[in-house]
DNA sequence: CTGAAAGCGCTTACAG
DNA sequence: CTGAAAGCGCTTACAG
């Protein structure tokens, strides 16, 4: 097939008998506004729909129009739920008959701002973006570039004044969460495994939280574990215990950022004869799939991505078809799911256990 | 900021003194093929990065020029490998400063059709395909699609007559690999845990190569997971068992399609007091992060995801700079990584340990 | 109620 | 060696 016979408005026209603009008014929903006759709407619609027409979406944007196309900015190689998630909006995305553009992004702000200028520029109708703990997207010049868009899209771990829509996917709840159930089953010396640099918040959400309940927190009670470059995290994991604990585990309880340091810690702590949960409970982050099959099962944060992604559908295409509406926020939090390796089972957790996805 | 004031090739014709047309030129490299003044030339490109034009791609592609736009056609929603190797291409496209177009398809060929043709109408400079084990692609739509892009790489699990660049991404030869280990160490009674429907060619490499090393191959061996949609391999895989094996399981070696199936599958086994390796050796598949942390450290299989990637983005980049060349083939073969769970480690492991990514 | 015209920002023959 | 002109397929005032 060679490119160029895709079936256009002029073409619709001829068919029609009517000048291509009246084409193109009627099938951008204009018809009724201008008071162009219902039969000659229907003719018209009927003619497209029979070519198979669709809108050129380079010659739409180009004037000025829509491009049937979204931008979906993201931090792409963070761990595995994160890379779902993506896919998620794109199908979604895709179900609605847009295309979708996916950009990672946050790595470097000037990267941000670049990509974000090439979208606005690429006439995109919407833009879907992730916000991290940092305030990294704070700065006038991305808000400005967020305002010309049709449709934009924050999903934020926390609230601010965002000059679009937001999702607030709160993860700090369940972080205290995590600290009042190692408090509610007796421990005392609580640990947490995380790249530090960076993960400010979540370190005081659990630490704060673990002092709150008068549990003794130490300056090792942070445990940095930041990978290098295409280091996986469990090997991070792995390394970073040697490298702080050559003695003794001086803790009896640890919350680990991502299943996979769990995983990687559950195996460093066995390999030293240390019991889980007896000796140590640990919980992960992300309620990975193989969670639950592991022995004990690790216990684990649902992320409820999926009323993330809906909110997200359902915000972009009600901003597209309603432009005037207020800006909305949506709350989304994160829930701790207690399973054997963080010791006794929470009360709480069958009830939760209901609406995670 | 406005959509309005990017700068064009009118701004920088102004600045020059030319008209823009010998600007467009200049820009596309055509200055000396068209014998264009170096100096002129130079003083254009200079203007030019002063200003920070880039080309509109919009109007570039409306009127047959390039769109540095790229697409992704795979298979979103698999294993997390699948995932996180659409973020790794899309990083790399980004890198080159074109913007990355993902799709899911192959679900329905009638989607991947649609998508396909949205995509040449967009005048996308290349597209990337995952190509499946059933010659999905093989229709004459498709391939008379292929070719309108200046550029396109097809992903497949085998070697076929693509008229485009072609990357043989090989899991079969892994399937027998895995056949030979557990013949090796003197295991009689296989067993494949898979989605069965849509496997015949795992399936069938696994299972010759098990009967042809004298194993017990029965009917019942190659056991049926499909999960249901939305749930998890963990939870379709340990069904599975469930449902085929209510008394006994007769097999002493198991390989699983998936790492996550593997968990289940020994989790599952673990609860009804069957050692691993002793009485059922275990294999999974994807070589996932948590699987050299499991106890015992999971066997698995090695993708070399990062070869693909690297084929893939070297084929693009140069089919775009020479639409000449003549049509290429590239093979990577996926490897088995022998570990506990799989019984004794086979000597050839560390061997393949090193190239693995 | 509908059509003729301009123009979005490029690319590409065609003139000179 | 360079410019004037047409046109990709739309959208949008503006006329009538």
């Amino acid at each position: 097939m060679a490119r160029s016979q895709f079936i256009t408005t002029r073409r619709i026209a001829e068919e029609a008998g009517l000048s291509h603009s009246t084409v193109s008014l009627v099938l951008n929903q204009r018809g009724d506004e201008l008071g162009i006759k219902p039969e000659t709407q229907n003719h018209v619609r009927e003619i497209a729909k029979r070519l198979n027409y669709t809108r050129n979406p380079l010659a739409s944007g180009l004037k000025g129009g829509r491009t049937q196309t979204i931008g979906v900015m993201w931090i792409l190689g963070g761990p595995h739920p994160s890379d779902e998630m993506t896919h998620r909006i794109v199908r979604r995305i895709q179900d609605r008959e847009y295309v979708a553009n996916l950009a990672d992004h946050l790595s470097q702000i000037k990267d941000t701002v670049r990509i974000l200028t090439d979208f606005s520029r690429r006439r995109m109708d919407a833009v879907i973006m992730q916000d991290g703990d940092e305030d990294q997207l704070h700065t006038p010049e991305i808000l400005e570039l967020l305002k010309s868009f049709p449709a934009a899209v924050i999903v934020s771990t926390h609230e601010w004044d965002a000059p679009c829509d937001l999702i607030i996917h709160d993860r700090l709840s369940a972080y205290r969460q995590v600290a009042d159930h190692f408090a509610d089953i007796g421990r005392r010396r609580p640990a947490i495994l995380l790249p530090v640099p960076g993960s400010r918040a979540k370190t005081g959400a659990f630490l704060d939280q673990a002092r709150a309940r008068g549990m003794r927190v130490t300056p090792h009670s942070a445990i940095d574990m930041t990978p290098r470059p295409d280091q996986k995290i469990t090997d991070a994991s792995t390394e970073a215990l040697d490298r702080e604990f050559p003695g003794q585990f001086p803790f009896d309880c640890l919350h680990c950022s991502t299943d996979e340091g769990a995983v990687a810690a559950m195996s460093w702590l066995r390999r030293r004869g240390i019991r889980i949960p007896h000796d140590v409970a640990i919980s992960g982050f992300n309620d990975s799939q193989f969670s639950d099959c592991l022995d004990p099962p690790l216990a684990s944060v649902a992320r409820r991505d999926n009323e993330v992604v809906d909110a997200i559908e359902k915000l972009v295409f009600q901003r597209l078809s309603s432009p005037q509406a207020p800006l909305s926020r949506t709350h989304v939090a994160m829930r701790f799911l207690a399973r054997a390796s963080a010791g006794a089972v929470s009360h709480l957790n069958h009830l939760l256990q209901e609406d995670v996805s």
